[in-house]
DNA sequence: AAAAGTGATTGATCTATGTTAAGAAAAAAA
DNA sequence: TTTTTTTCTTAACATAGATCAATCACTTTT
């Protein structure tokens, strides 16, 4: 169970046997059915969690009550709403499960013992939180600087799977465009093929 | 010449004098006048920097050669290109003075040196960096949601002071629209009063 | 003061994407 | 298999903001 979460950690920091059974002990294991909350919009976010499988999405609703999608968590991606874990506020966004999911929790409260018992913890979450935030630039810089349809086709071509695995509208929700806007672009992009 | 970096660490963690010592010994005084780059795209990132006085932006040219603000970095704000800080690639970003500027810098190597023998700054720049992760966060959820008149407003409360620091143009190049618009955006909001 | 440069405004027109509304297709439920 | 629900497509029209081009208002430089 903790095999996939070892590996992942692995990556970033080195671990006595020791250290993860400690760190592993205050995990949470939890099965989401397709289209449950991990999260709802106005509770407080009071773990990070890790995908062991499934898919999840983290969204928030505008002004308008339009659904806007800040990113889809696949298997091996932490997931969570960091504004409201660290600020103790009710939480901006809701995560919901798209496929049945299997996840991994770490409450706040264990986390920032593991902070103070486990230093080595810090450092991790410090690059895994860098790296969310570079990635998170890149995504919003293209955003900025390209149209929807070299958008998609970029998305495509980073999460090949993921035309099978989520529903187009979710797509367009991600994209920042509307479904029937899609829609006519994949038209487009067939009839130049 | 160190008291507003200190005050600003402060915030978040606590040193002793020794500590904040050793910190400040690694830090490099720089002036900057108007225009100066900080940084140009393409060149490695290899410092992080706290903003003693003045103003600069960091930016990027998209695909058409279009350039677009990622933010503006007044006095008490730290500035930098995460991503070739972290990764070693290329600075993606160019960072330009807006004012005479003055900076200190931490260079990379001696950021790691400092994590390693105080441990309470990989906390400080965990924190940093997650705040500035949410800030970013909320900024593109805004701009996704809003009306480029809205979020025009928006900064201009956040911010009373720019459009007396900032030519017109590098705010809308901020916001993600031209000149044009936002000169119109400006003759609107000042006709409804 | 004249010239040159920089930044802001305005008008006319264009374009990508949104909106509304209707069906078609596919998937899930019965 | 039939029915119901969900997802996707298509078409007609609307709109925010872009583009292009000209002019105006400042500020520097000469």
């Amino acid at each position: 169970m903790f095999d996939q979460i070892k590996a992942n950690i692995d990556k970033k920091i080195s671990l006595t046997e020791e250290e993860f059974q400690r760190f592993s002990s205050f995990l949470k294991f939890k099965k989401l059915r397709k289209k449950q909350h991990l999260l709802f919009e106005g509770d407080k976010c009071e773990f990070t969690g890790f995908v062991n499988s499934g898919c999840l999405r983290t969204y928030f609703l505008d002004s308008h009550a339009k659904e806007h999608i800040i990113n889809f968590s696949f298997e091996d991606w932490w997931v969570g709403d960091l504004y409201s874990l660290l600020t103790g506020n009710p939480a901006i966004y809701a995560i919901e499960a798209l496929e049945d999911t299997e996840v991994l929790l770490m409450g706040k409260d264990d986390l920032e013992t593991i902070y103070d018992t486990i230093p080595k913890f810090e450092r991790f979450f410090r690059i895994l939180t860098q790296n969310a935030y570079i990635a998170f630039q890149r995504r919003v810089m293209d955003n900025f600087s390209q149209t929807a349809e070299e958008n998609y086709q970029a998305l495509l071509k980073k999460f090949p799977f993921i035309a099978q695995r989520v529903p187009q509208y979710q797509i367009a929700a991600y994209l920042g465009i509307t479904p029937e806007s899609l829609s006519r672009i994949r038209k487009d992009l067939a009839h130049k093929h």
